[in-house]
RNA sequence: GGCGACGUGGCCAAGUGGUUAAGGCAAGGGUCUGCAAAACCCUGAUCGCCGGUUCAAAUCCGGCCGUCGCCUCCA
């Protein structure tokens, strides 16, 4: 089956179909850097991380795309608060952010584009918005003229006029219209400016992400993503600008992610609901997210809590759990035809329901399903090889996901002492000595060693 | 007020016309174990409410109730 995904523009499922064979061009909307990432920043990078991933497991090359808007008014009015340059400021919260890329275990974009790299070709595109009426000017501002663009509003199903009364705080603009925006936008006095046919000024929000995935994807787009509260007035605008400059469609595939929320509320800068992405991993390791995240469907909203954290953190274990290795020696049977037959059955599952619009939910319930099988095989004796064959299925579909299961031996400094102190045990419980050999797993369970004990004897871990 | 999404077992969450409504977490019972842990087996929902369409609906339509998002910066 072709994969179909849930385009917002029609708001349906459409098979997806590239406009080159073979080759994704894929532009996400990546953060405005003037504060800390949190998670829901994180939650729309996964999403599209895992679009990008299972895109590119079925043979597709992707190019990936993702801005950071670094000319904004709230990094201004940071600066203007603290003093600081506002390139400065941002640039601590790209650097930051890229970190986050890494420890979340994102692959990295194709490009990181700026907007400060990208002003050249924002003053081109505005001057020729303006030649060809679709922009106007107005004391050294240049507004978008929304009334020109006849299909504004497609995305967003919005008509003109009908925003709710009083809303709009800006009515003090000579605007032609209250729905036009601003392509460009004067300097005042304190802010970073670049000279252009109408003055010193700075580009307006939106523009910057039209130019941007026109400069390094071309002017038609396969997807484009970010999320849902990005739809009104964000993407729209986008559209409106990208399509009025080169007369054919900016994007194909429309994809919003909903929003994470803590407290029935979305987490937001301006709520001030929010965990960073620091806060976060200083407690939980990045694959725990992760899984949080793909649990539910991608454009449902997420509620965000401990409780639900502590939950995939315990089923993150399962999962890792599987691969554990085995111990008995059968090859060949009933249990392992059942084993393998089920491993080829948890792949077409994946594959059905990341087919249909990244259902990860759906996907990881196969996962799920195969780690069961795999399991009930060690536990009826299959030896390794049958064992591994189905375990490096498990791993290699999670790893579609993102998810890391195989982790890198923690503690190896520690292993030789570790496994001196169970050795040791082992001779005490062969001796029923067995308040003392509690005690040593107690006491290594404490410092983050679980200690389990098998047939053949005791493994650990670090926790 | 406009546009939109959602409401499935204790919690999270797939499924969107037709076999016994996935899966995870938690809970209870059992197997294994010196004990524990892990693992395995068993146990639970008729799908917000009301009405309609249909041979057949959680799944389509209408109404109601509730929650959330966007309409202002926002992943």
């Amino acid at each position: 089956m072709a994969i179909q995904i849930y385009n917002t523009l029609t708001r349906r499922k459409e098979p997806f179909e590239t406009i080159e064979p073979g080759k994704v061009r894929m532009y996400v909307c990546g953060p405005t850097v003037y504060d800390k990432a949190h998670i829901g920043h994180a939650m729309s990078a996964i999403v599209f991380d895992v679009v990008r991933r299972y895109l590119e497991y079925k043979g597709y090359h992707v190019e990936h795309v993702m801005n950071f808007t670094d000319v904004d008014d709230k990094i201004i009015r940071r600066s203007i608060e603290s003093g600081d340059d506002p390139f400065a400021i941002a640039n601590r919260y790209i650097d930051e952010f890229k970190r986050h890329i890494d420890e979340l275990g994102i692959l990295p974009a194709t490009n990181y584009p700026q907007v400060s790299d990208t002003i050249g070709e924002i003053v081109g595109m505005v001057q020729t918005l303006q030649e060809t009426r679709y922009a106007y000017a107005m004391n050294g501002d240049v507004y978008f003229r929304v009334r020109q663009d006849e299909d504004y509003g497609k995305l967003s199903r919005r008509k003109l006029d009908e925003a709710m009364a009083g809303t709009r705080v800006e009515s003090d603009e000579a605007k032609e219209n209250i729905n036009d925006f601003a392509l460009w936008k004067s300097q005042k006095p304190g802010e970073p400016a670049w000279p252009s046919p109408w003055g010193p000024g700075r580009p307006g929000w939106h523009i910057e992400c039209s130019a941007m995935a026109l400069k390094h994807l071309g002017e038609e787009i396969d997807i484009h993503g970010g999320g849902n509260d990005l739809i009104f007035p964000h993407h729209e605008n986008e559209i409106a600008q990208s399509e009025s400059y080169t007369g054919r469609s900016f994007a194909r595939f429309w994809m919003h992610n909903g929003m994470l929320q803590l407290k029935g509320e979305k987490m937001s800068k301006s709520l001030g609901n929010l965990v960073t992405v620091d806060d976060f991993l200083a407690d939980y390791e990045a694959s725990v997210l992760r899984l949080l995240i793909l649990s539910s469907h991608y454009r449902k909203p997420l509620a965000y809590n401990d409780t639900v954290v502590a939950d995939n953190a315990r089923a993150l274990a399962r999962l890792r759990g599987a691969l554990r290795p085995a111990t008995g020696t059968a090859a060949s049977g009933a249990v392992v035809d059942a084993l393998l037959a089920a491993a080829s059955q948890a792949r077409r599952g994946f594959e059905d329901a990341m087919d249909d619009d990244f259902n990860t939910a759906g996907a990881l319930g196969c996962l799920f399903e195969l780690v069961t099988e795999i399991n009930r095989a060690r536990d009826a004796g299959v030896a390794t090889e049958p064992l591994a064959e189905a375990q490096s299925t498990l791993a290699e579909l999670a790893g579609i996901l993102g998810l890391q299961l195989r982790t890198e031996a923690a503690g190896a400094e520690a292993a030789p002492f570790i496994d001196l102190l169970l050795e040791m045990r082992s001779k005490l419980r062969a001796a029923k000595q067995f308040a003392l050999a509690d005690e040593i797993r107690n006491r290594l369970t404490d410092l983050g060693v679980v200690v389990e004990d098998t047939r053949e004897g005791s493994t650990w871990r670090i926790e």
